[in-house]
DNA sequence: TACAATGATCGAGTTTCTCGATCAACCGTG
DNA sequence: CACGGTTGATCGAGAAACTCGATCATTGTA
């Protein structure tokens, strides 16, 4: 491949099509009239091509010449635009990124939040996923997430953690349910074969097992739920009784439902909510920002 | 206005994005693995970004280094193609050629010889203007076009002039005109009255007049034709005699006619096919070969 | 005829680019 | 656990490119 052109000569032969005049393209160029004819004749050799026609008292582009100054102004405008464009993503919370939340998160606070953080941070582009735990510190550690928001705990190995709050679980059965006469709820009281979990793979129900013990009946729990919303359907149903954290409660998550929720006596059990994100990611410090903007919401909804 | 990246650099950055190992990428760029390295940090300050996220084990781009990267593939892949295009308009009779033509010569000359022309030359691409010989002339001298085919004499000032041929006049009138019963005429045998004439601007007039002399009768010609076939027409009505240059009449403008042409006695008056150009343009050697090769395929066509 | 303005050219100084060598960290191997 | 091999970063030196100021020839203007 036979080299190419430097966006500099291209921007001298620019300007000098702009006012056909060495130096007072020169002069726009801030450079002078030297430096910008040798630019010129550079990128004449370059090309093999007479790019323009000096007349001893006119200076004219050749059709050659417009046609390298229509390109080169194009290629200069695009270069300016990646440099925008670059520079524009380098402020703090700005930029595309990539930003993963498990189920049982997502779509309880980041409603919340994520209208406010956009007010805050118009040149911020975020990209949410929604996944499993583990898929989700898979594709931060290879790069394709910026942060993640999890629930701990969780092995997170030697990704950076920034934990946020504490998210305690409460208890969700019906109306009618003995156990909710009482204003609050000792767990050690809940038959954990009542107790409807989500299906594998999400943390909550590794979470909520923690805090009920293994179960003491049959080992395989008859249904499990794949999202929170089938599972109140099927507690409302009848099949059982639940664990929710605090925040898809206070998101109104039983709104609508006849179900009721009661606070578990101390200590409650609960998740940590926290962000996670790879130590070597440039966006660290957005992820710290990012934290800090969640905690701060959710303090102010929580008092 | 902050400064821009250099193509070598996002070259650099593109490199590395495709294999993700600053050694590899250093080789394809044909440079050594500091180098790079030095000239993605390089482009790392000026953007004021991050681009790539070194880890020790992996290099991976950030998100803004893969959003540069494909910009900057763009970015090298236009400055490529400037450069093939202008190098590709360089070789000879290759690239835009602007050509004018006078309107005497154009239809009768040209459709006999372009299309030899385009398929010795593909690399050309001819953009043709039909005009007078003095806008012709000025549209040369303000660079709006490379060369121009016209007859001499004509005061073409101090621009390059290239002659091709003489192109002699020949009689023309209709068969029952007693002055075509001879083999050839002579012009002095002919009323200047009878001679019709093209209008006003057109060099051919000029010539005619110049060959028969000023009219002996009335100054102003009753009537004036516009272009050669109403020219023929009007001779054909009866209007008139004329002279008809002798490539018009090889490019059969009487075909269709009843009119017959006779040469004029020797030394018949011509004119001079020629190319003009700007002497400074770039295009002068063009200009040779363009006139090389009407001259060839003319005396092909004449023996 | 003197003067101002044009672009080309030259030599010198500076900046930039590039290289080779070296370093520390890390891998897989045995 | 030591090993050679690989990774990217870093340093100093040499080479290349860039830029400047001064000057020149040419040309149009006053």
């Amino acid at each position: 491949m036979r080299a190419l052109p430097t966006l500099r000569q291209l921007a001298y032969l620019v300007a000098l099509s702009e006012r056909l005049n060495f130096r007072m393209a020169a002069e726009a160029q801030f450079v002078t009239q030297s430096t910008l004819s040798a630019g010129i004749k550079e990128l004449e050799t370059l090309l093999g091509v007479q790019l323009v026609e000096r007349d001893k008292h006119h200076v004219r582009l050749t059709t050659v010449g417009e046609d390298v100054a229509a390109r080169g102004r194009e290629l200069l405008a695009a270069a300016t635009d990646l440099a925008e464009a670059a520079r524009s993503a380098t402020g703090p919370l700005s930029g595309p990124l990539r930003l993963g939340a498990i189920p049982t998160i997502a779509p309880y606070l980041l409603p919340r939040v994520l209208p406010a953080l956009r007010r805050a941070h118009r040149e911020l582009r975020l990209y949410l996923r929604e996944d499993l735990t583990g898929r989700l510190l898979e594709r931060i550690r290879t790069g394709r997430l910026d942060v993640a928001l999890i629930a701990l705990p969780f092995d997170t190995g030697d990704l950076y953690v920034r934990e946020l709050f504490r998210d305690e679980f409460a208890f969700v059965a019906r109306e009618a349910d003995p156990a909710v006469r009482t204003k609050t709820v000792a767990l050690r009281r809940i038959d954990t074969d009542d107790m409807l979990l989500l299906e594998e793979g999400h943390c909550l129900r590794d979470h909520a097992i923690a805090a009920c013990g293994p179960r003491r009946g049959r080992r395989e729990s008859p249904v499990e739920a794949t999202s929170l919303t089938t599972l109140i359907q099927m507690v409302e149903g009848g099949l059982g009784v639940t664990l929710l954290p605090r925040i898809t409660l206070d998101a109104g998550i039983l709104k609508g439902s006849r179900l009721v929720a009661r606070p578990l006596a101390s200590p409650a059990p609960s998740r940590t909510l926290a962000l996670v994100a790879r130590r070597t990611s440039p966006r660290l410090r957005d992820a710290d920002l990012l934290a800090e903007f969640l905690m701060e919401e959710h303090g102010r909804s929580t008092g």
